[in-house]
DNA sequence: ATATTATTCCAATATTCATTAGAATATTGG
DNA sequence: CCAATATTCTAATGAATATTGGAATAATAT
């Protein structure tokens, strides 16, 4: 039979991917470089990885296709190779997440919290910055802002909130966002904005999926 | 730091679940559930693994909570625990035909003969369908078709073509459909109705798709 | 009860994978 | 050219995985 020559060709194409995807360390990487590109050095740092354990792993991700890779220098700054990573990442992290709310008080309790502080979501929050009634902070830190950033968003790194009220005006809803579903910069943001007073929610998701989703974003000279 | 065990402990649940899906035999075990339940006999022989290998793959499945069990006398029906492992898998599946589509001749000559079909997208069959101006027809073999079918398909599987053509009216547009994006079975039904002057086109994904998307499914009695 | 069938468990094998350390390569700045 | 820095390559180790064959368990039929 030849069809299942080519069924197996397939499936095992799939694995591959699949199976690039299967290692913690190659999932953070992946979160990380959703924000944006990053030197080798920098990825190990921001993930805690050794840098040959860290390369290694990047070798492994850009033969599955999933990283791409561009030299400058004595650098070489990784990239997702393509967006619609985000979604697939996100489908499985929700995939995990249903399955083990029973499971992982952790997450639960994370999820949880989460929850109660109302996410505004993607769409809402779009059709609300086109009408104008509300204000968007970035919440992660300087360099990710000026990397790229949604269209419209104001920069209030957490670290600096206190030192930028001013920036953001008292009399209208903000939205915070930060890097995805699962960063705690917005909830933290949200929390201490409303404890000054503030109308403050967050975006469900992140700039990655904002990005993926091809809304309009910006990007600092 | 406390946040970073929290993140270790969350990339490795997601890695989990990732992992459990990087296997060929898994994917392909996943992907005849995705028809309906099956018994564990029934899976070896339709994916041509061995009983004691499918016996414990399914078991990492269920273990990564992505199938469940029901023991009926002496059968043990394995199912998908969750429709929406349908998406995710066809993420996947799409991300590895994007990047291999210069790489993997197969695959590409594959889909290629595929696009030239013009399939139709589901929500237009769902829309055409409540028009009432399209017949739809499943051509997978009947015993899938009695487990479940879209709402308003006619069972012509692709072994009983000839012979139920009579089922099939001449003068209105012809749906095929089958067990999803990579299935070869509507193909053929839409090529050999063509021949006949049929005005013949395939779904562009499957009944599993379907059904995770939430849209009318029918189950025979 | 006993034989049969379906499935899982257990142990052993070959294979693949993650990680580390150290060497090798390539680029920049003197 | 030389020194410093960033990255990759190679080799080696231990851990995890896939597969197989045979035994064990559970339900059914005789």
């Amino acid at each position: 039979m030849d069809t299942r020559a080519a069924k197996d060709r397939l499936y095992l194409a799939w694995a591959a991917s699949a199976k690039a995807l299967g290692s913690p360390q190659r999932l953070e990487l992946l979160d990380v470089l959703a924000q944006g590109e990053r030197s080798v050095e920098v990825l190990a740092r921001e993930t805690g990885l050794t840098l040959n354990n860290t390369s290694a792993h990047l070798k492994v991700l850009k033969a599955a296709g999933m990283v791409d890779r561009r030299k400058e220098g004595q650098f070489v700054y990784y990239r997702l190779a393509d967006d619609s990573l985000v979604p697939v990442l996100r489908g499985i992290q929700a995939l995990t997440r249903r399955r083990q709310a029973e499971v992982d008080q952790l997450a639960r309790a994370c999820i949880d919290s989460r929850d109660v502080l109302e996410p505004v979501g993607a769409a809402e929050l779009r059709r609300r910055l086109q009408a104008g009634d509300v204000s968007l902070i970035d919440v992660r830190p300087d360099s990710e802002f000026s990397a790229g950033h949604i269209a419209g968003a104001i920069s209030v790194p957490l670290a600096e909130l206190e030192r930028r009220l001013a920036r953001i005006p008292r009399n209208r809803p903000v939205v915070a966002y930060c890097r995805g579903p699962y960063c705690v910069l917005s909830v933290e943001a949200v929390q201490r904005l409303r404890k000054r007073g503030y109308n403050a929610r967050r975006l469900e998701t992140g700039f990655p999926d904002w990005k993926a989703a091809g809304w309009p974003i910006e990007v600092s000279a």
